[in-house]
DNA sequence: ATCTCGTGTCAGGTTTACCTGACATTCGAG
DNA sequence: CTCGAATGTCAGGTAAACCTGACACGAGAT
């Protein structure tokens, strides 16, 4: 599932740990979600908005809309 | 992860096994989704969300918000 | 009373999200 | 040139989401 993710971490000049740590997930996580290996869980997308302060739809495109 | 699946459904008449097929998952899926013993994964967020007509946020409440 | 339909629940299996740890590469700072 | 920081990538593990199949139970219809 593509997204936005990468482009709103450097934005904030994080890294990927960094962002692991806000969100409570290892870098590999990140890595996985940056490069659309995997989709994140519902929860985890959740605190993805919260911590960017964007709907999940946004961040997150939604292939069935 | 608290949800208004079981009301969104019954409102239409859809036995579980309905809803699992327009949703292409199984029923024990939505027993799981109905009973809150699993968190949705963020694609089957999003094809709830399309079937009901209503944003994700809506149906399952976001703790993280 | 029986039959059916919807639901609840158990058991066991596969896939995927997420984990830790290790190492190679690149690149800017000193 | 060297060092450290950030990233990429691999290997192998755990946990949760999802699967199929089976059976018990209650409520309604016949």
């Amino acid at each position: 599932m593509k997204n936005r993710l990468k482009e709103l971490r450097s934005a904030r000049g994080w890294t990927q740990e960094d962002l692991g740590k806000r969100l409570g997930v290892s870098r590999q996580a990140i890595i996985a979600l940056e490069s659309d290996k995997h989709d994140p869980s519902l929860d985890l997308a959740y605190r993805i908005a919260a911590l960017f302060g964007e709907p999940v739809e946004t961040i997150f495109e939604n292939p069935h809309a």
